[in-house]
DNA sequence: CTCCAGGGATGAT
DNA sequence: ATCATCCATGGA
């Protein structure tokens, strides 16, 4: 199969797809195998040309989000030492535009998994439930739709090691499914109102729902705050303070990132979770033991 | 073995 | 408003 071919300056294909917002792209070859919603894809990075197959060129800027301004973005972090670290090493990544529905369902399984963990539900999910593809010899199962999902038991999802977040993944696919949630249509919405509404659905909290906006709505405020990113925002930005509420926490992310506080969070993330010793913060210990 | 993970819902202070 | 507890599961 030839390889059609896309300039991508600004970007890297392999450090977006380990950053912990996507979490379906398989290597195959010496590129990446996956589904951009129902069609199979190929690609492969090779300097500032993106290689690739299954889909428009189109559809591959708009899915990496290439017409982000990242130059841009980045110049307008907050100018300090952690955010300077992690915009340093943090070079190429963007903020994917992902599917409503795919992203929402997939970050209602994330509740308290690690990141190789939500990959595995991800992918048996698909396996069982979703379409079966093919692309340059490698396997690619679409999500299963809301529709699909909707029509399973909850034993069905426990089955594909969802735990207690089985019953949250089938009601909301039910809502999904119903009309009675219309995901789509909520793209209209303000930040403010869209967080509310994703809020009412079952399994999404604060926490879910600014993902569900950064990777799924274009909301580059949205500013997910989770056990990695507290320990960050606490060592970095409040250091030797007893008690920082998680209000307090809202309060500073909201206005000190400025408008793409999101792109600035999912740096600081990755950052903290794949960057050498230097820049990973230490996970809470339990107190006691003669620590000398 | 223990500790922890891209949390949410509920009920008690 | 803040805190405690429970909820499943598997990687490290």
């Amino acid at each position: 199969m030839n390889l059609q071919q896309t300039t991508a300056i600004d970007f890297d294909l392999a450090r977006t797809l380990d950053s912990g917002q996507v979490f379906h792209w398989e290597i195959c070859g010496d590129g990446f195998a996956g589904a951009i919603g129902e069609q199979s894809v190929y690609v492969k990075q090779r300097d500032d040309q993106l290689l690739y197959a299954g889909a428009t060129a189109g559809v591959i800027q708009d899915y990496f989000a290439l017409d982000h301004p990242l130059r841009e973005i980045c110049r307008s972090f907050p100018d300090d030492p952690a955010m300077g670290a992690a915009r340093d090493f943090c070079a190429g990544l963007r903020i994917m535009r992902q599917p409503r529905w795919e992203c929402l369902a997939t970050f209602i399984t994330s509740s308290m998994k690690q990141v190789a963990h939500i990959r595995q539900i991800s992918r048996t999910l698909r396996t069982r439930y979703g379409e079966r593809r093919r692309i340059r010899d490698c396997e690619v199962h679409s999500f299963p739709t809301a529709c699909r999902i909707a029509k399973l038991t909850e034993q069905n999802l426990r089955a594909c090691a969802l735990g207690y977040r089985a019953k949250n993944l089938l009601a909301t696919a039910r809502l999904v499914a119903s009309g009675d949630a219309d995901i789509e249509e909520w793209s209209e919405l303000s930040d403010e109102s869209l967080r509310v509404r994703l809020c009412e659905l079952p399994g999404v909290g604060a926490k879910v729902a600014n993902c569900v906006m950064l990777f799924a709505y274009e909301r580059l405020r949205a500013f997910p705050i989770d056990v990695w990113i507290e320990r960050v925002l606490k060592q970095k930005y409040f250091p030797r303070k007893r008690k920082v509420t998680a209000a307090q926490l809202r309060a500073f992310c909201e206005t000190y990132f400025g408008e793409h506080g999101g792109y600035a969070q999912q740096y600081l993330f990755h950052h903290a979770r794949k960057g050498g010793a230097a820049s990973r913060v230490a996970a809470k210990r339990k107190p006691g033991g003669a620590g000398c």
